[in-house]
DNA sequence: GTCTTGTTTCAAAGCGCTTTGAATAACTCA
DNA sequence: TGAGTTATTCAAAGCGCTTTGAAACAAGAC
């Protein structure tokens, strides 16, 4: 059942009928809902390549499969893609996958998804902090807007949580409650939001007009092990942390384990806070004891972000999104003045 | 730069050149040299919406995102995307991806992307053992595969492993190391590959006469938590296992926890066997002792579905793909004889 | 009754590709 | 040389939708 057979079956053009179901005004309402039913009737669908055809524009939105893997990132990236896939079908977009391999092809998957015109923008997540990519999609006219912020003269959309503000209230709240001794295990400095990070947690170091101490700043990939062996290292030295702050609570897990091993009891002895994504697991509050954090959902960042994405495609002068989203500090067990 | 344009530019009909860049046997090799390098040249890039209009084919192909979410499912799950997209883009096929939200939406989610053509094929990933979509997708006739199987009388095509046969192997090395109580920590059974590998631990045993224990076969999330609590009270019996074979390595994970606390040693004391599905993280090298695993690449099933996707696409006549892959049993330090 | 204005509908022209059926050019072989 | 092949190339007809510009009609103004 195409357009024109409805319409002929309809004795209407397939103008009216088009326009009837795309709620344009010029048609009179008792025409409209007898096309709706007729469409609904005979289970009318418009062919979706006729009509990207049509209208130059796929209905589509675009995303890399992220290049460096490992678990978190990995967990991290399927649930922003969940919160884009679920808010993409509900505007009635697709999201397709591609994926780079190897430095040199990334700049190929851009150029040939963008010049094939099957994706009208692009979703990029975990920009580096140097990301070549805002300007080779600027360059190629591909809209896009960017889950993060990175640096470098090419203005871009983007939509990214406050880590300098969370990392800074996190800190804040150790140093109000008396720690001195404040330990960061940051993810790899390459990634802006790790910078972003460090940046909030000095600055609130500074309120008291505290100096990080040597080793204090720790930059690992983001899982438990890493957490297991600086919190080791660190609690192995001459003046311990009191207090650890971490990017992931899958370092805060490994965190508790060396605590463990040292003996020391975390919301007694020691003050662990970390940032909490709103994965499925872990769970900060099933953390031993519950975990205080800077929370943000990426998953709701995942759908705002499509959100963004839709309305730049709609309105393509309007000025670019910048959102940045406050975090909470939402204070649990973990965190206790100093012993 | 389009078609037409092209085609003036090398003074040739829209036709040739179309056919040229196709590799239909009807242009002579001089054109088809003549119109590729033009075609590099000026960046030509076929319209994906045109031909997909002209052809009727989408180019694409459908995955759902899995309603049911977990950490180790959704690394599982991302695995195998993974693989689908890599191969799918070598092929020129996009992945896009829908999202069901509870069971009454699911249907609707198949027949709107059924209806308007967006994609060419779907994949199926975990199908339960009684799952409604193979006949769902057969009766709208869109043509789909599953990665596993599942029963009811609708024919299907898919690629699964032998997941009776790696159970009944693994099974069979502990047995014929001279073990007698084993563990079966499985997983959830309305999967139909836990089921699978029940029936192989089954079987093994049966060759020697053992009866499974009272308790000894255990059905939960495959997690660490799960195989920790499992192998803690299983520890705890008077007649404790002398070997455990899980279903996943978070399970074995859990496992070691376990032992540890009850002072046994895995690879001395206790055997340990894992099915492993070659993840990222973690890694049955790395374990402690290097864990003996059932061991299956995820990540190539997903490119080999593609394969046979597109193949069933290109050859729709052809009788439908049904691929059991023998997945290798690594004999690592966690097996030992029991003691 | 004519002229405007506003509402509703329509015919037809794309969008950029593939593919059918026909035409032309280039070779055979008697 | 001319009929019969074969190898190339082409014009044109879709694919199913959106959208432009015009037409038809009704309603109100004078």
């Amino acid at each position: 059942m195409n357009l024109r057979e409805l319409s002929s079956l309809l004795g209407l053009s397939q103008t009216t009928v088009s326009r009837a179901l795309n709620g344009f005004p010029e048609v009179s309402e008792e025409t409209r809902l007898r096309v709706k039913a007729a469409a609904d009737l005979h289970g009318y669908r418009p062919s979706a390549a006729a009509r990207r055809l049509a209208t130059g524009q796929s209905g589509t939105l675009g995303m890399i499969f992220p290049a460096e893997r490992n678990m978190l990132g990995d967990l991290l990236f399927i649930e922003f893609l969940g919160g884009c896939v679920e808010r993409a079908a509900d505007l009635g977009y697709d999201v397709t996958l591609a994926m780079a391999r190897g430095q040199q092809s990334e700049e190929a998957i851009y150029r040939r998804t963008v010049r094939s015109a099957r994706v009208d923008a692009m979703i990029l997540s975990s920009p580096l902090i140097e990301d070549p990519r805002p300007k080779l999609l600027a360059d190629l006219k591909m809209p896009f807007i960017v889950h993060g912020r990175t640096r470098g003269p090419t203005p871009f959309a983007f939509l990214d949580i406050d880590n300098e503000g969370a990392f800074h209230a996190a800190t804040k709240l150790l140093t109000d409650l008396g720690h001195g001794r404040i330990a960061l295990l940051n993810c790899e400095t390459r990634y802006n939001f790790a910078t972003d990070r460090e940046r909030g947690y000095r600055s609130a170091l500074e309120l008291r007009a505290i100096r990080p101490l040597e080793g204090f700043i720790c930059e690992d990939p983001m899982n438990e092990e890493s957490g297991q062996r600086r919190a080791d290292d660190l609690l192995s030295m001459a003046s311990p942390p009191t207090a650890f702050l971490c990017s992931s609570i899958a370092q805060a897990i490994g965190v508790r384990r060396a605590c463990l091993r040292h003996g020391r009891r975390i919301g007694i002895d020691i003050a662990v806070i970390a940032h909490d994504d709103r994965l499925l697991a872990p769970r900060a509050e099933l953390f031993d004891p519950p975990l205080t954090t800077t929370q943000s959902s990426i998953g709701d960042a995942g759908r705002r972000i499509v959100e963004l994405a839709v309305a730049m495609l709609r309105q393509p002068d309007a000025p670019l999104p910048a959102e940045v989203w406050p975090v909470d500090l939402v204070v649990r067990g973990s965190s206790p003045a100093p012993a």
